[in-house]
DNA sequence: CGCGCGCCTTGACCCAGATCAAACCAAAGG
DNA sequence: CCTTTGGTTTGATCTGGGTCAAGGCGCGCG
C-alpha cells in the first residue's frame, strides 16, 4: 500500500491554498489565531470513509485538498449523491451533533477541522465566520436546486453534459484550458460515482459518454482523462440556457 | 372574481403568526423596530406570478399565510419545482440583485417584505437576523438534499408517497390529527404541481394517486381532502428508513 | 509471466413511466 | 338549463434507461 507522506504538522494559515475561499477568507488576523487554536489537519487516502451517516461528529471541516461526496442510502442500497466537496468546501453543520450523510473521500484528502463546540462558540462571538459560511450556505443551495433540476427533468445525455461542464468550468477556473473554447480535465470520480451524482446506473453513465465520443463531443485518452475541443458544444449538449445559466 | 379581503395594512410584528419561526423569530425588540421601519406586506391570489426567474428583485421576504412555490423552467418547457415555501419560510437572497428562480402563489398568499438594501444593512449590524437565516438556509439544505435522494432514486409510488408525508406531516405539526395514527389534510397542490415537484408527468401523478387509493394507503374525498388511515403505512410506501428519516 | 481484481464497455431484453388521446367531473357563468 | 373551462382520470402504446450477462482492459502481485 503506497503511503502518502502527508503533511499532519499544522501548517500557517497565511499560506494555505484556500485562504481567501473558505469559511475563514472574512477573518482577520485576531480571528484566524482563534481558529488556529482549534484546528487540526486529517489526511484521508482515496476511497477511505470520513465519516458515516449517524455516527457522532464532534468536528466541522473545510476541504483543504482532494475531493469528497456527501451520499444517502436507502435500506436497500440505493445510493444518491448530494453533495460533491471541493478545496474550500465546508463539512458538517454547527449545531448538530451527528453527520447527517455519509462522507467519502474520493480521491486523497486532506481536511482542515475545527473542534465544533469552540467553533460554534466563535459562530456566537464573532461575525466573520457566520457570514461568510452563510454565504456558502446559499451557494450551496443554488447548487442543489440546479442539481434538482437536472435529476428530476434532464436526459441521461443531458445530465452527462452537464457533469462534463461543472467539472470542467471548476479545472478552467484552475486554468487547464488549452486553445480557444477547449478544455482538458481529469475525471475525479469513477463511472458509478457519476451514476450516484446524476441518478443513473453505471451502465448508462458508460453507453453516455461512448456516445458523446461517437459524436465528437469529447475525446477520451483513457477512461478519466477528458478532451472537450469545444466547450460551446458540450454546453449545448446540457439543455441549460444558452447565456451559461448564470445565477442572479 | 371572488375578491378577498387581504390585509394590507401593515400588522404589529407583536401578533404575527409566524413571529417565532421567521427569520425574525431572533429579534429582540429594538431589531423588531428597525424590521417594522422597513417592511410592508404585499398579497397575491392563488395562481399569481410574484416574480419571474431574472426580474430585478429589490426585496426579501417572509411568507406569512398561503403558499408558494419556486420553480426552474428550460427553454423546451420542462418544469422542475425547487422550493415549496409554507408560512415563515424566507424568499430571496441578500446579496443578489434578480430573482434566480419563478415565484408564484399556489394559493392566496401574503407575504411579509423587506427592502433590499436596509435589510442588508441590517444583517451586516445587527447579528440575530443572520443567525437566524443561517440556521433556516441550512434547514433548507438539508430539505433539498432529501429531496434530491428522491428526484434520483425513488419510484414514482414512493415519490407520491413521499409528498404525501410530508405534507401530512407539516399538517400534522398544526394538529389535524384524527384518531391515533390518522392524519387528514388538504393538498395545497395541483396533479401537475405535485408532478413538477416529483419529476414525474401529471398522469403519472394520478395514476399513482388512484394505486394508493385502491391499495387503502390513502382515501380520497373528491381530488384534493386526502385521509390517511395509517401513517406508518404512508411511511413504509416512502421507501425511508423505518426511524422516521430524522437529520441528526 | 500469468493470474486475479477493479473498473469499464457492450449487448440483449425488459419494464416503469412517458406520451398521445379520449373522456369525466364540478364549478361558474350565461 | 346548457356550455365552458380547468383540473383530473383512464386507456393504449411507445421508449429511455434499467437489468442481467458477458467480456475487455490495465495493473499489481505472487
Amino acid at each position: 500500500m503506497a503511503h502518502h507522506d502527508l503533511k499532519l504538522a499544522p501548517h500557517d494559515c497565511g499560506d494555505c491554498p484556500i485562504r481567501h475561499r473558505a469559511v475563514c477568507a472574512r477573518c482577520d488576523g485576531d480571528e484566524l489565531k482563534r481558529l488556529e487554536d482549534i484546528k487540526y489537519y486529517r489526511s484521508f487516502q482515496a476511497g477511505q470513509t470520513v465519516i458515516w451517516s449517524g455516527d457522532r461528529m464532534d468536528f466541522v471541516a473545510s476541504v483543504v485538498t482532494g475531493i469528497a461526496t456527501l451520499t444517502q442510502t436507502m435500506e436497500d442500497g440505493r445510493r444518491q449523491m448530494v453533495g460533491l466537496l471541493l478545496p474550500s468546501d465546508f463539512v458538517g453543520r454547527p449545531g448538530r451533533a451527528t453527520a447527517a450523510y455519509d462522507v467519502t473521500a474520493t480521491t486523497d484528502l486532506v481536511m482542515c477541522c475545527f473542534r465544533k463546540k469552540p467553533f460554534e462558540e466563535m459562530m456566537a462571538t464573532t461575525p466573520h465566520v457566520a457570514q461568510r459560511l452563510l454565504e456558502m450556505t446559499l451557494d450551496e443551495l443554488d447548487a442543489a436546486r440546479e442539481w434538482m433540476l437536472l435529476l428530476g427533468r434532464k436526459t441521461a445525455r443531458e445530465k452527462i453534459a452537464s457533469l462534463l461542464a461543472i467539472i470542467a468550468r471548476r479545472d478552467a477556473t484552475l486554468s487547464l484550458r488549452t486553445a480557444k473554447g477547449a478544455v482538458v480535465f481529469d475525471l475525479p470520480l469513477t463511472r458509478e460515482e457519476m451514476a450516484d451524482y446524476l441518478g443513473l446506473t453505471l451502465e448508462t453513465v458508460s453507453r453516455q459518454m461512448s456516445a458523446l465520443k461517437r459524436d465528437g463531443v469529447i475525446i477520451l485518452e483513457g477512461k478519466r482523462h477528458v478532451l472537450v475541443p469545444s466547450f460551446d458544444r458540450l454546453m449545448e449538449e446540457t439543455g441549460d440556457d444558452s447565456d451559461g445559466g448564470m445565477i442572479g
